[in-house]
DNA sequence: GGATATTTTTGCGTGCCGCGCATATTTGCC
DNA sequence: GGCAAATATGCGCGGCACGCAAAAATATCC
């Protein structure tokens, strides 16, 4: 099923979005041009935008693939695993570092984060990401849906639902960046957020 | 205090934010041209980007106005009030619509509602407007911390409730937008997800 | 295995955008 | 009235997103 053609094509798209990543973390958003990425894939600019509509979504796409990966793990969750369980473990799943950062030398790891914090500031960015978000909560909304037997057409709640542990994971990931020299593991943060949401955020004691 | 100064400079960018909806509205996003919002306004186009740094943020600036006013808003309210109450109130307060949309004759409001729905399906347009809410999210945790007596530097709770607000708020905007000939009035929806998140959005029984 | 169909890449051209900079104009203040 | 600060404007530049058509790569069929 899986043709040579597809598997080529998800490869130079992967690399694209790693190189404008990479580039972008490194020099700055806005000292890349679309040219310099399309160059360090091997590709023509004309092909960057056959891929991406914008330099913007070319950065935001791995977090769209990790977000819709979520809402794939949601569906392989057991049926009967209570709802607010499968979601934190769907969403922990997608944390897991992969190897491409695993293997990075410590200082260089330190820096690699600090590019990444200060290009996430970019305003043009958080957009992009916001909106790779929303798409993957449509999906993750759906994945609701199926499974507590609510009707996406007419009810509010799957995409509550979909919202608030995409907001969940987003507020995780906020405190993991702000807070430098993480102290916290990321895995907590999120299994935290869950709880949190799951319980309806009642005020606390004062 | 509010000098003659400060008031034309609110005065140009809300004339601007407007008449750049309204053009978008009309004929579609990308057959207006910052030029044209500019000679609506009587304002060279160069002023127009020492407002906004894109058209985009124009057609979004209403939206972040509103959502900054539901984080004032819960500034006003009672201090004894329950936090999920005073939150659905904030929020109800920003949607009672205003003169300018009121006055609309029926048919000429049916083709607003239509063309503002095509609008918001723009993607940079989604980006921007998602973007928009991330900035008052922040202004809303900071009035959640003060509120509750929470840290917004070590917990993640505050930042969590206004995450989970502003989702609510999104969720019964869109369910509104969605649903043609819209039969549930905004103030009801809004209520209703309010509620549904405050008790933890648990798995309807099958 | 070779011809044909389909998909992908590329080059080129176009219109618009975002913004830096220098200048003119307006406003606030004494 | 005059001076300092803020704001509006004109000009120009580099880059971006994308339509279109030709060329290259890949799949398909006999």
């Amino acid at each position: 099923m899986t043709g040579l053609r597809e598997r080529k094509k998800a490869e130079t798209r992967a690399a694209l979005g790693w190189a404008a990543i990479h580039l972008a973390a490194e020099r700055g958003y806005d000292n890349v041009r679309v040219e310099d990425i399309a160059e360090a894939v091997g590709v023509s600019p004309r092909t960057f935008n056959n891929y991406f509509a914008s330099k913007a979504e070319a950065i935001a796409s791995r977090h769209l693939d990790r977000s819709l990966r979520t809402a794939a793990a949601l569906r392989e969750r057991p049926a009967d695993e209570q709802l607010w369980v499968a979601l934190t473990k769907a969403a922990l799943e997608q944390f897991t570092r992969g190897p491409e950062v695993e293997a990075m030398p410590s200082p260089a790891h330190t820096q690699w984060v600090t590019g990444v914090r200060t290009m996430l500031a970019e305003p043009a960015l958080q957009g992009e990401r916001l909106r790779a978000a929303a798409v993957a909560e449509a999906e993750l909304a759906a994945a609701v849906a199926e499974r507590t037997g609510t009707d996406l057409a007419t009810e509010m709640y799957p995409r509550l639902v979909a919202a608030a542990a995409s907001a969940a994971v987003g507020v995780a990931m906020q405190h993991y960046l702000d807070s430098a020299d993480p102290p916290a593991p990321i895995e907590h943060l999120i299994t935290d957020a869950f709880t949190q949401v799951a319980a309806g955020l009642p005020a606390p004691p004062r």
